[in-house]
DNA sequence: GCGACGATTTCG
DNA sequence: GAAATCGTCGCT
């Protein structure tokens, strides 16, 4: 069985486009960084400006999340809890600034330096299973930040080799946002032993 | 300028 | 269940 052949062309459309169907289809596709290349198994989608309140972008353009009001397929990336890189694909036209979270993925070359740099993992299908682990497994930090994916910088991302067939996402509320429950904008490949472990969102402890 | 908190991970 | 750890952003 073949699969068209959507191209680098194709995939830039399809970000261009709406955010949904732009996250569902970045399921399957690949992201290569730091001699590490992922098979995307799992997303989120997020509206921008556009009444999503789980947005990094709702409230409007800050220096952190310029980018994502930029053009299409660059990479957004953000340093939170002190410790952990998360990066996204922005999406849409212009000044929409959505994007889509990549939340986690099947390594599928480099496994051995993925190995190297995910120290406290004990199995392969953790590696990049949850949206810091797959920075942390693909070197991703802050240098990635507004990085075009779908030209031949050092961070790259390229169409699924097999597309995952619309039968085969699975569809849920987004992990950790504190609202927006009721929206099931998280998209992940069914059965995959990579997509990360659904959390409902805890406020941290105060003291 | 200050302080609360976060699209998380890991360990106990 | 809670700590680790710091950049960001809104404003008591």
């Amino acid at each position: 069985m073949s699969y068209p052949d959507v191209g680098v062309a194709g995939l830039a459309e399809l970000l261009a486009g709406p955010v949904v169907p732009a996250a569902r289809g970045l399921l399957g596709c690949r992201l290569s960084a730091g001699g590490v290349t992922v098979r995307i198994t799992e997303v989120e989608a997020y509206a921008g400006t556009a009444g999503d309140p789980a947005s990094h972008a709702h409230r409007g353009r800050t220096p952190r999340n310029a980018v994502m009001f930029g053009p299409a397929g660059h990479a957004y990336v953000y340093f939170t809890y002190g410790m952990h890189w998360c990066v996204n694909v922005v999406t849409g036209p212009e000044g929409e600034a959505s994007a889509v979270l990549l939340r986690a993925g099947e390594v599928v070359e480099g496994v051995e330096v993925a190995r190297s740099r995910r120290t406290a993992v004990r199995r392969d299908a953790d590696l990049a299973r949850g949206p810091a682990r797959l920075c942390a497994a693909l070197g991703i930090d802050r240098t990635a930040y507004g990085r075009y994916l779908l030209g031949d910088g050092p961070v790259r991302l390229r169409p699924a080799a097999e597309p995952v067939p619309d039968a085969a996402i699975a569809a849920g509320p987004r992990v950790g946002v504190t609202g927006a429950h009721d929206v099931p904008w998280r998209f992940w490949v069914d059965g995959e032993p990579t997509v990360s472990q659904y959390r409902r969102h805890v406020p941290r402890t105060r003291r």
